[in-house]
DNA sequence: ACCGGTCTCCAAAACGTTTTGGATTATACG
DNA sequence: CGTATAATCCAAAACGTTTTGGAGACCGGT
């Protein structure tokens, strides 16, 4: 009852309230004034649940996390919702936040949001190669935007770091200082990520004439330990190893301690991510990153537009450089 | 138009759809399995706006991240979120996440949610002594719930740790080993957690009629190191130093470091918090953690009483243990 | 004095749901 | 058979906003 209320004491229609307060050009200067300051004075607020129905939009943009408990690479995810938060808060725009662990179950949030119009964008992460999500989105009418890549065919924004040209580069700077056996320790090839820095560390070597040596394994220290102390034992043991993601990489300290082996003396590594917790391990770990602040901008900014109406386009395609974080985990060979 | 819709092809009423989906003793069993099924094969999904509208409540609760940039103590509250989320979605409740710098607008940004309806309820974290945020909010309607305690007067629901128990508990546990000289890295006095666990130590280096060394600084690794080297320059250094927090810990891992000192050969340390961070420092951060699964469940559970209209009394102030997380920064003294 | 145009303003419809207050019919009971 | 009761159903109002399609007043030009 509050447009009509703020109507009745200014003895004017609810339409020129509505209108002075939306500046259309339809109301008297003098008359406007006269709302503003009332709408000031009687601390009016639109009631957010009639405008959308109104005018059919929910003023909300989701954001799925595909958490598991105890995960905790999620800082990035945090920092990313914490830059979009405020872009989209500026346009009116309210950021919210599910969580829904990947699975069988993933689907559904992504349905209900749809179907049920709970949003009027979409912000789709950590991407798989064939991404069920995407192939989804695409079907519908729903804007999105998508943090990373996807071999799902069709059209639609994204923003993704460059692995490949981060790691490839990564590779040569162990191979100048004097390490022939560098070793890729990667995650699994259906996430998108995984398979471009793995592509850069193998193109690179290549060029550099090296033997790749490749081992794969699920992103966490735990299978990367166990991962690594295989690679270790083998008959080649790698002096540097180039770790999908600092998780892996933090894994790979680990397993080198318990095997007596001293970083980076006698094993150089490296991750991606720049995770808190590398800043702080043992030693310091060199890492590389994607710059959040500049890649939640340009989301925000996509998909602002997209729910404005833009068509999805080549330009709503960006690939950003990886910024490298040099610590203490990286020196020449013995 | 979509109970108008669905009414339309069951020949029913707008109104014997509605009653019939929501499960009213108003309509024959046979209408309503022909409604139910009919909505089914309809892909029928009620419209939250208008629900909202005419209901009045928005079946979303919100919690504001006094966050900053750079800041990285934050898995916490994704690990809270998480756990509430699954709470809320369970009754049908959006769990929204909003970022707000503290200081002079973050005020605007509760004034926002509450008079514009933004919100059914809310949930305060981060607590200071005089909190404003529960000030106002103790005002208004607004069912809200808070993590931490505060000295604000009035009767409102909160869950925290038990910091004064778990900070006497590490310190007679140093004293246990052999320590006569246990230092207390305070953080800031207005943060509530940093008085109670300054409390906590004290007490119980009282009882053990052992002389009190306490330094305060900001809770964050800068300032911890600068303030640890300080006081291990001082005449009487500690053998152990009781942090208020991990990302103080961590600096003063740091300062140890920089001065020559072994942990915990020569310094045992102790945190708070655990950090994803401290179980890969070196050496690795022993530390206490509240149990974050729960905490978050009693939050939920006591916000979604409150929004159902129960008044909030003593029941809904939970006090709950904290864990110790033993790692390898503790020693006997030299 | 009349006409077209520009300024201001407004009544009413619409968005999709829930809820109120019956209306109609069937059932039970005396 | 009449009537009270229960079982089903429904028309219409209401939530608070935006938007459509004018209406009335005033102006300048003829």
């Amino acid at each position: 009852m509050s447009l009509k209320l703020l109507a009745a004491t200014l003895n004017l229609s609810i339409t020129t309230v509505s209108r002075a307060l939306d500046g259309y050009g339809d109301v008297a200067p003098a008359t406007r004034d006269r709302v503003m300051a009332a709408a000031e004075a009687m601390q009016y607020r639109p009631n957010a649940a009639a405008r959308r129905l109104r005018r059919g939009s929910t003023e909300v943009v989701s954001l799925v996390l595909p958490t598991g408990p105890g995960r905790f690479d999620e800082p990035l995810y945090l920092e990313l919702m914490s830059v979009m938060g405020e872009r989209f808060a500026e346009r009116g725009y309210d950021l919210t936040l599910l969580a829904a662990p990947p699975g069988p179950d993933e689907m559904k949030t992504y349905r209900r949001l749809v179907e049920g119009r709970r949003a009027d964008g979409l912000i789709v992460v950590r991407t798989r190669r064939q991404d069920p999500r995407i192939a989804y989105l695409l079907g519908t009418k729903m804007p999105f935007v998508v943090m990373g890549r996807s071999d799902t065919p069709g059209l639609y924004p994204f923003v993704d770091g460059d692995g490949e040209a981060a790691f490839a580069a990564a590779t040569r700077d162990l191979a100048a200082l004097g390490h022939r056996h560098i070793a890729h320790l990667a995650a699994p090839a259906a996430l998108t990520y995984a398979t471009l820095r793995r592509a850069g560390y193998e193109r690179a070597m290549d060029e550099l004439g090296l033997p790749r040596q490749v081992v794969e394994c699920d992103a966490d220290e735990q299978a990367a330990r166990a991962a690594c102390s295989e690679l270790l034992a083998g008959a080649a043991p790698p002096t540097a190893i180039l770790c999908a993601t600092d998780r892996m990489a933090l894994g790979v300290l680990r397993a080198a301690r318990e095997r007596g082996l001293s970083v980076p003396a006698d094993l150089s590594v490296v991750g991606h991510d720049n995770l808190p917790a590398g800043a702080y391990s043992d030693p310091p770990l060199s890492t590389m990153e994607l710059p959040l602040a500049e890649t939640g901008d340009l989301l925000a900014r996509m998909l602002l537009a997209r729910i404005g109406g833009a068509p999805p386009d080549d330009t709503m395609q960006a690939i950003i450089p990886i910024r490298a974080v040099p610590r203490g985990s990286v020196a020449p060979p013995r």
